[in-house]
DNA sequence: CGTGTTGGTTCATTTATTGAACCGTTGTTT
DNA sequence: AAACAACGGTTCAATAAATGAACCAACACG
């Protein structure tokens, strides 16, 4: 492994529970030699990715990681990290896909692909997506805080038949999502769509959004489901990084196991 | 020069102006092999640091940055990254330091740290400081936006017998400043003493508030001007990094004239 | 006052880095 | 369409830089 890798690696170690480490814990948490770690150190240190705490003479983020993320953030805003993976995501399934972001408690459409495979397929025009009705509402709301939950519980407009309507049954979506990993909307919004999707994550590590596909109703088959379940969760992992955020272990950890589970029901089905 | 030390100065050439650049011109930037750029390159690419564009196979600032840049945020506010500078300001000048920050159009105290050398110094419990009275107030207005040159012309409060009221003395104050690269306020909040200060510049290049020395104005002699004054220009650098930003080329070039006329015209006085 | 732990340093050995020359692709010129 | 230039990327022998065992100094604790 080149050296730069290896000097690179130690920015890892750093987190929010361990913003600051000491020479000798950093030696042990990247099992390198003393000497070695000491002048990726000071390496890391002179390019201000890194700076001592005088004090403790222990290392922590330095201030020059602020330029660079500011440069990030004004050169690579979160549209634009977004339309290739929504290509991807589109080309894989065969179906329309788009990202949604959330901005305090209302979920706004960002960015969306319709795939040209089929001549009839899903089109997204709503300003907003209703928190309870829609499969990237679920995904948020099984992912963020209790005031989202309120909001959604404030305003649960029936658009369908199927729209939950109540507490209950929104509840159970939320439990649903959270224990698969997946959210989906059976014609909860739209009549004859069905759409799937899974949250976001923020470099804050709070939900910032949702990915989905939307298919017609009519068209969705096991096979087609697996797929898509197989790409959101791709799609999600990508973009999550692209924000500089990171996916749960618990959702990572559900992902698997619906998607392994699948795979083995799938062909004695 | 360490390998790690060339790889992380190839972060440097990225700028807003510049946020993506392609392999040969980044050779030639860095003056250094392709080979070699390219290696760096991958190193970086592969930490997140960086990011290659698909498209145009050029490099831009990737996503890892953010989630170090939450880190530093959450772990270092600005508060706490500025208690040792002035200490070191405090200490130097025998004076009483200070840091405001500047809240769209307000400017704050943030922190402030008195010397012990005098038993009479001065001390400060305004909760706002006036744009217009104050020579931290001079200091943001000398670098910041006409709207708060607008927000300052709106309340011209009159503190003392020298605070500027009008729109032309305050004007001569700013051109003064940005002359020199210090303002100061001659008992223009408070009768008696005597402020000098400099700006501080954020992550995005913006004034972010002040650092000043505030000495009681019977005490102000040169020498101890010519010290407040150097003391300045290095606490304004150190907390400008601290907080990722950078201090424009023209305050940069201001202070190092008025700095140099100093010594010369000093002993002759 | 010894003992353990920390950050930091040294220097012979080893190993990764280097760069001139190379390849393949793309887009432009004639 | 042939020739050309400019680009990203790759190779490999020569070399310069990274490595790590052993070391030092400072501090903390009983």
């Amino acid at each position: 492994m080149s050296t730069v890798k290896k000097a690179m690696e130690l920015l890892g170690f750093f987190s929010v529970e361990k913003p600051e480490i000491g020479l000798t814990e950093l030696r042990k948490l990247a099992n390198r030699d003393k000497a070695t770690t000491y002048r990726h150190l000071l390496a890391l240190e002179s390019a201000g990715l890194l700076e001592k705490n005088p004090a403790t003479k222990a290392y922590r983020i330095g201030p020059a990681v602020l330029r660079l993320a500011h440069l990030r953030e004004t050169t690579m805003p979160r549209r634009v990290s977004v339309v290739a993976e929504l290509r991807d995501l589109a080309e894989l399934t065969g179906e329309t896909a788009h990202v949604s972001i959330l901005e305090s408690v209302r979920l706004h459409p960002l960015e969306d692909r319709e795939s040209t495979r089929h001549s009839t397929r899903v089109v997204l025009d709503a300003p907003e997506l209703p928190l309870h009705a829609t499969a990237s509402g679920v995904a948020v709301l099984a992912y963020g805080g209790p005031e989202l939950r309120q909001a959604a519980l404030d305003s649960m407009t029936k658009y369908t038949e199927s729209t939950p309507t109540d507490a209950e049954t929104l509840n159970a979506c939320i439990a649903e999502a959270r224990a698969s990993g997946f959210s989906e909307s059976r014609e909860g919004f739209e009549v004859g769509v069905h759409g799937i999707a899974v949250p976001l994550f923020d470099h804050a590590g709070s939900v910032a959004g949702a990915v989905a596909v939307a298919t017609l109703a009519a068209r969705m088959a096991p096979e087609l489901h697996a797929t898509i379940l197989g790409a959101l969760a791709k799609a999600s992992r990508q973009i999550t990084t692209n924000w500089g955020g990171t996916i749960p272990a618990q959702l990572e950890n559900a992902w698997t196991q619906t998607l392994a589970n699948m795979t083995i029901t799938e062909p004695t089905a």
